[in-house]
DNA sequence: GTAAAATATGAATAACTGCTCATATATTCA
DNA sequence: TGAATATATGAGCAGTTATTCATATTTTAC
């Protein structure tokens, strides 16, 4: 049958999270690591704010998730289809 | 080692091409058959122009295959990579 | 050759994205 | 309490994207 309407956005959705380099880079680095904000900015020579806005985006589609701790928030993956797709684009794109 | 410049933004063009609902339906019926544009925009009620123009990003990046026969042209999947991305995504829209 | 059919293409536009900058909120420490 | 630190948020802007509309190209049929 047919992809539906609903299922169709859904999954562009799921697939947009992964659409953008610094979105990738983010993710990369949480694959091995639980993050701060700070941290994540200074690994990526990215600003605090603009990796706070990707941020808010990946936790609103449930891909990460945050841990608050003192003043700094600490951000971890939490989505594994989504983890598994990365690896498998990363995997192709490794022996190109 | 960290994702760079270049990997990243590859692999972000390549969820790219996954992510709208338009482009998704159309690889979703290039998966059984080989079909022609004005077939797929039949199907999913686009105009025959903005599939041709859907079509014509995917056969950029090489990601469907084209072949004419007479006037009409054919298009049919061409990317390996992207069906198996395209079907672990979808095996997780599925049951949820 | 001319008309019709199928697809492609370019320009224009509306919607969306990702950033910066300024500001707000929350937490620690003195 | 007040200053400093870490993060979040909102507005605004520049760049991108997906569509429509008009037009071009290619092929077939007459």
């Amino acid at each position: 049958m047919p992809l539906d309407d609903h299922t169709s956005a859904h999954l562009a959705d799921l697939f947009s999270a992964l659409s953008d380099p610094a979105r990738l880079r983010i993710l990369d680095l949480l694959l091995c690591d639980e993050l701060s904000v700070g941290a994540i900015a200074e690994q990526l020579n990215m600003s605090e704010s603009a990796v706070s806005h990707q941020l808010r985006g990946l936790r609103l589609q449930r891909i990460v998730r945050a841990r608050k701790q003192g003043r700094q928030v600490f951000y971890c993956l939490d989505d594994e289809h989504v983890i598994e797709l990365f690896r498998l684009g990363l995997q192709h794109m490794e022996h190109e």
